[in-house]
DNA sequence: CTAAACTTGTTTGTACACCAATCAACTATA
DNA sequence: TATAGTTGATTGGTGTACAAACAAGTTTAG
């Protein structure tokens, strides 16, 4: 029959985290939005800086986006040329990607947006509680095992 | 000229942010995916089964939800049956919604998987860690002002 | 060898969430 | 009682996520 047992929507980890993401996301909205980019095509983007060429699945794993959201985000990233796309000799399933020297230039001048975003955010918090935070988060986000060599 | 300015993406609130959030979605779908409730679904719901009645609206401040949002959340839930739709006598733009008795003994059967929900999410954390972050959270969480009156 | 089973990379279809813009109904002001 | 401003709900468009499909590569048993 179960009668009403409790349950405090403002104490649950799910609704907490998507407001914190909701409130990340204006921020960055705020910061970076002027050039039309979201969240995970920065990311993207980003870590073609690092890497510099990589399966588009490959840097899906390196993203933490599954396979099906890493192809939209480069259809869209290619569309507007600031990554390249060439298949991959060895093995024609690949699709390799990079970034366009068109796209390199912009991550560079977003990149340091994008650390005031990371900070703008976690503004609320004194620096130790944000290092703890960051901390703990992390070890929330673990999902699985982590990307391969390649 | 921007030369490599550094930007590590695993160390972004926004990217853990999205991580964890993937990582609770997960255990949702796990624990409440058989009855094909989506996490806001689920939040409506909850929260309806709190204060009754509501305007559509209102709900969606309760639940941190925009309107065009918590409209599809509605029209989804009533499609089911879950809740029930009525104008309100005083104010022709409102609709005001409530749970159905179906919607009412679902919400109760759940509850308590709504509790383990979060408990897996903060599993990793030791119970000291768990408090710190929901508490670091609901700081970061914080948008604007909050619901009012009605 | 080579055919079957399995794995991995990419794409397609569908559902959902979010924003911006719109329209309708109420409220305040002058 | 007009007019401007505000609030409730809806619509359309974009982006993300999951599941399923398909294609290419690898492994294993005959």
């Amino acid at each position: 029959m179960a009668a009403k047992e409790g349950y405090i929507l403002e104490r649950q980890a799910g609704h907490l985290l998507r407001r914190a993401h909701q409130r990340h996301s204006a921020i960055f909205q705020e910061k970076i939005g002027d050039v039309q980019l979201t969240p995970l095509q920065f990311a993207a983007l980003v870590k073609l800086r690092d890497v510099t060429e990589v399966s588009q699945n490959h840097l899906g794993r390196l993203t933490a986006m599954d396979a099906a959201t890493m192809q939209g985000v480069i259809k869209r990233l290619a569309s507007r040329n600031l990554i390249k796309r060439r298949p991959d000799p060895d093995d024609r399933r690949r699709l390799i990607v990079s970034l366009s020297s068109e796209g390199y230039e912009l991550v560079n001048t977003l990149v340091s947006s994008g650390n005031d975003i990371t900070a703008q955010t976690l503004e609320p918090l004194c620096p130790a509680e944000r290092k703890q935070f960051l901390d703990l988060l992390a070890k929330l986000a673990q999902l699985s095992s982590n990307d391969a060599s390649e």
